[in-house]
DNA sequence: CGGTTGATTGAAAACGCTTTCTATGGTAAT
DNA sequence: ATTACCATAGAAAGCGTTTTCAATCAACCG
């Protein structure tokens, strides 16, 4: 790979060697190499102009003898785009944000978009330097999946550049939102239980707090509360306890639960994460799941499937939602139309749940 | 955040408002602000040289009300650097990457450096892409999280920038590899079933093949078998089955175990998602944890403190390795020395494992 | 008091690419 | 054969920083 033409020759004369040339090969060795100018070797990798085919060729290869990659800093400097878009989410660790992690990596794989991955870790602090650093870096579009920040900062952002915002619905703003009908899941997770002849249903909600800028546990609470309503059931407060989506809390949900003296026969819980906690501490208790008392979950986590029992579970489209988002900021970024969806969640059938009839 | 100054009115009036003037401001800008010439903007950012405290101030004034951030692709193209370092790992959504990542996070926090994420998805191909698109930003630094790539490449990156290897062992390369010593892992695994009283152990390994670059699973296999040699016990064949990692694969593993016939009280699991398909394995037949088999996995993944019942478990300090690799890497940026230790595991005593005399 | 020295500062040259703007040649039209 | 027009290329001007080089100024030395 050790080039000879004049420029290289040059590099290595004034002792550059081992910086730049043997470090970084430019577009200035290439078109040494092919004989013509940098202007045409740029226009070759852009295609943004008619080239004869012959110097077309040489250009190309000259950049594979040279193994010739271009200076992503320089190109974005000159061009002001960085063929980038930012992703953001709040743990890569959960299954939900790395479904759509990689389902945004296979929707970016062949446009020419690569994706900057960052995290939040559900801290507001660290979800802002995050993004900082994405808009330091210039993406050129957004994808943030359950963002924190303030409506106003993201329709902020939205004039930038393009965006779409996963797992959250920004009031006025809905067409870059792509979100799962979480109601419409809560009330089939509860439907499902009802027609299985369960009439006393508990229901272990997630973050409810007024405060709170995701709507995911207020919308699957209301399903399950209108789910009801429509068989002409009356809620029960106290069959109804607020937990925090962590595992942990399905723990403590589930002792208050019980304290709590009222009977009930099957139990829905607004996330697996959750209902595995609440799995333990009816295990501890040496009640039997689907016997005593039958379990549904929210989000079809890995090990679901292989919870004792196999937990009944609602499952999000992850995957299908990064792709889509992918498609609509590429479109958006092509200056195309685009439309986000309301996913439908799926209810996914295993045994923690038994009819009783 | 209206600047009136020379070079912002001109940019004004050149139409130039809404997309430089609005988009960006940039050290022109300050400088002018300030009165001092951009050479000064500069290096009060870099605090490179002596600069008179008031035109300091004046700088430093200037930005905060311009809110001024610089353009990282020019500071990369003029500086050669990008203050950035890349990670690279295989799974976003795993538990012992998640910790790694956030470790990282963490260790990089107060230096000037930002992480930046990919993820090769256990393929090659994706981790070559993942990789060249770090290398494509120009990474300061590399921190590799199980590469698959060939010792030789790796070695050809490290003579370009710091990087660290994390659970992964190159030959003639150690210093730049940070692992869990799996052995003594699966030593003290299986000495801990032996300690109870166990002598019929049998072992579901990771992906052993040759050609595998990761020796984790064959370390831990290593310890299981010198455990019981130890006491003088000879591993026996029959009890010892090849998974591969994956839930899916336990399940299996334990059906082809117990089909064999050969009886066995405990069982020592290569990780806790195989330990999760193995449960449910044992359930389906009947088979009780612990009483009639005991049962050891390795990772300690957040939801085996969430099984039925409790998993006893190896748990790799990830998030502790996440801020060593982070470290180490600012220390080689600096010229700094550094080392990487090979790092404990540690058993998790729970609830799946109970004594026999 | 002229010349040194050191601390500050500005001018200008990179950095590697994109993108006008111009120039050149050839081809089609008159 | 002229003129007009295209297609193709090169020159050169940025893009927003850093960094080298040179210049200025004041205090300091003998």
């Amino acid at each position: 790979m050790q080039c000879l033409c004049e420029t290289c020759v040059a590099d290595l004369n004034t002792g550059k060697t081992m910086t730049t040339q043997q470090k970084h090969v430019t577009i200035q060795h290439i078109a040494e190499r092919a004989g013509v100018s940098i202007s045409t070797v740029s226009r070759v990798f852009n295609d943004s102009a008619g080239v004869k085919e012959s110097k077309r060729q040489a250009v190309m290869d000259a950049a594979a003898a040279l193994d010739y990659r271009p200076n992503l800093f320089a190109q974005g400097l000159a061009s002001g785009q960085s063929m980038s878009v930012g992703v953001l989410t709040q743990n890569f660790g959960s299954a939900f944000y790395d479904g759509i992690l990689r389902g945004i990596i296979a929707g970016l794989d062949n446009s020419n978009y690569a994706p900057l991955f960052a995290d939040g870790r559900w801290r507001l602090d660290i979800e802002e330097r995050a993004l900082q650093t994405l808009l330091d870096r210039r993406v050129d579009g957004l994808i943030l999946v359950g963002p924190q920040q303030s409506a106003d900062l993201l329709k902020q952002l939205a004039q930038k550049m393009p965006i779409v915002i996963i797992s959250r619905i920004v009031e006025g703003f809905e067409k870059f939102c792509l979100t799962v009908d979480n109601y419409d899941a809560g009330y089939r997770a509860t439907k499902y239980l009802l027609d299985r002849g369960h009439h006393q249903i508990a229901h272990i909600t997630g973050v409810l707090s007024e405060s709170r800028v995701l709507r995911d546990a207020a919308d699957r609470f209301a399903g399950y509360r209108d789910a009801l309503l429509d068989v002409g059931l009356e809620p029960d407060p106290d069959l109804i306890v607020e937990g925090n989506f962590r595992t942990q809390s399905g723990l403590l949900a589930i002792e208050t639960l019980l304290s709590r003296g009222r009977p009930f026969s099957a139990l829905f819980v607004a996330n697996d994460q959750m209902a595995s906690g609440v799995r333990l501490g009816l295990y501890r208790r040496g009640i039997r799941v689907p016997d005593d008392i039958a379990l549904i979950g929210f989000d079809d986590q890995p090990h679901s499937a292989y919870m004792i029992p196999p937990l009944t579970t609602i499952r999000q489209p992850a995957e299908e939602m990064g792709s889509i988002a992918a498609e609509a900021i590429l479109n958006q970024l092509d200056d195309k139309p685009f439309s986000l969806p309301t996913m439908s969640a799926e209810l996914i059938i295993r045994e923690s749940v038994k009819s009783i009839y």
